[in-house]
DNA sequence: GCTAGGCAGGAACCCCTCCTCCCCT
């Protein structure tokens, strides 16, 4: 890959199911040329149409109190799809499960939409140290690199990114100084379309 | 670590189906 403008992000959601829960948190950072950008970010709560189950509210400390005053997925989205504008997205795990809830919710909304291409960090982490023989979650992750979480909150999507951003960082680093470009599969999701400024 | 779903990949087998694991909330 050759350098370039990365928009890392993570959700939280009322459950795992892109069919059946909903989206309740988004948070992101952009990165620029294998550099998160601390100070450029992006966060919103999502008000559900469905309640927030309570083993939800204890994985994520999300609560209803949280998302009853926030904007629906709706108008969201649309912020979130401006903020990414053309950037290739990343998210950790996003093939099977971020990039599946965007693609679900803009269906369910039948909002339009508009092709994204997307990277998985799980792919930088097979890279790194195989498949088989380590665990690839984030929090193995953040143990492997040396990176604190201290001060973070975990399962909160801004804790998250924040976590992500820095395991990017990192293993974009050492994948570039090992194999000089990443191989890095590109997968191709969709964010709502967003009108022309 | 509890709850949920489902992909990806492997095994067994002959090309689909079944099974198990990972990873996300």
């Amino acid at each position: 890959m050759s350098a370039q403008e990365l928009v890392i992000f993570d959700l939280e959601t009322t459950g795992l199911s892109p069919a059946g829960d909903e989206i309740i948190q988004i948070a992101a950072m952009r990165m620029m040329d294998g550099r998160a950008i601390q100070s450029d970010t992006f966060f919103s709560y999502v008000n559900p149409v469905q309640s927030i189950p309570p083993w939800i509210s204890f994985y994520t400390g999300i609560t209803e109190k949280d998302v009853r005053n926030a904007p629906p997925i709706g108008p969201v989205l649309r912020d979130f799809s401006q903020f990414v504008g053309g950037a290739t997205l990343i998210a950790h795990n996003g093939h099977r499960f971020d990039m599946r809830f965007l693609a679900a919710s803009c269906q369910r909304y039948q909002l339009n939409i508009r092709p994204v291409p997307y990277y998985d960090s799980l792919g930088l982490s097979w890279i790194l140290w195989g498949r088989q023989g380590y665990r690839h979650g984030l929090d193995d992750l953040v143990n492997r690199l040396g990176i604190s979480p201290t001060g973070v909150r975990r399962h909160d999507a801004r804790g998250d990114v924040h976590l992500l951003a820095q395991a990017v960082e990192k293993m974009w680093e050492q994948v570039c100084a090992t194999y000089g470009q990443p191989n890095l599969e590109l997968y191709h999701g969709v964010l709502p379309l967003v009108a022309a400024a």
